[in-house]
DNA sequence: ATGGCTTGAGTGTCAAGA
């Protein structure tokens, strides 16, 4: 079994992108995140014709959450229980056994903003609603973009990043409290090239110079930690004409496929 | 230098991202 996940960007956008990419990584799910559209401009046409079931939290503009999957999603819940939210961060759904826990979380903006405090909050509703779910769901995967460089070496200049937004102490203390629930994050199981990212900004050749943050992660509760041979980053369609700013990640989990 | 790209909204240019 194959899960992922990928900040799209739009997926008005990013659509050839992303039916490219599944052609050519037939993932059991695919978690994307700021699709930026409401439902009406959501392509389910499109990817139920490339094989994949599709479940939607979107809103117009801004945030947006799908999860594709090659069979049908079961114990879809949407948003954060118990958290007011106007932001469609959060869809989670049942895919094979697995619980998959699609994230687009806060950016935050800048350390001491509004945002910023909003991005802590949300972050420690987040890790109550995982806290209650891994005890219904031990097999649980939380995938997506999660706006945290969790270490230095996640970072291509951590100096200049030091405590500032996606790298200050009080996001790398939220996302260690994930790790605390006995999640871990599957990219560091396992020997990584150094100066791996998922994210380039657009300005200042930003990729070409691998100038990058790692933000977006697929975190495993044990059974599924226990389970997972690899995991990666396609900087792939990183490349490609009119790309999304994120790259996809991909753990592949010695399940049988649903 | 609060700049530098990209997107959506909407048809001016701005908010937001990270």
């Amino acid at each position: 079994m194959k899960i992922a996940c990928w900040n799209v960007n739009s997926l008005k956008v990013r659509l050839p992108h992303v039916l490219d990419w599944l052609a050519a990584n037939p993932v059991d799910a695919l978690c994307l995140q700021e699709t930026k559209t409401e439902d009406k401009g959501f392509p389910f046409a499109e990817l139920s014709a490339a094989g994949y079931h599709a479940l939607h939290n979107g809103q117009k503009t801004y945030n947006g959450v799908a999860i594709l999957s090659r069979s049908a999603a079961e114990d879809v819940r949407f948003d954060i229980p118990g958290f007011a939210d106007e932001q469609k961060r959060v869809a989670a759904a049942t895919v094979g056994g697995v619980r998959i826990v699609c994230a687009y979380m806060p950016n935050g903006q800048a350390v001491g903003a509004d945002k910023y405090a909003y991005k802590l909050r949300w972050l420690a509703a987040l890790t109550d609603m995982l806290r209650e779910d891994l005890q219904r769901w031990p097999k649980l995967a939380l995938l997506g973009d999660y706006n945290i460089a969790p270490e230095d070496a996640d970072v291509h200049d951590p100096v200049a990043w030091k405590d500032q937004i996606l790298c200050s102490e009080p996001e790398r203390a939220a996302f260690r409290d994930f790790l605390g629930l006995g999640l871990s994050d599957a990219f560091r199981l396992f020997e990584q090239a150094p100066k791996s990212y998922s994210w380039w900004d657009y300005r200042q050749m930003g990729f070409r110079l691998n100038r990058g943050l790692r933000i977006d992660h697929i975190l495993l509760s044990a059974p599924l930690a226990g389970a997972c041979s690899a995991c990666a980053i396609d900087k792939a369609p990183r490349k490609l004409e009119r790309p999304s700013d994120h790259a996809p990640v991909i753990a592949t989990l010695d399940l049988p496929a649903p």
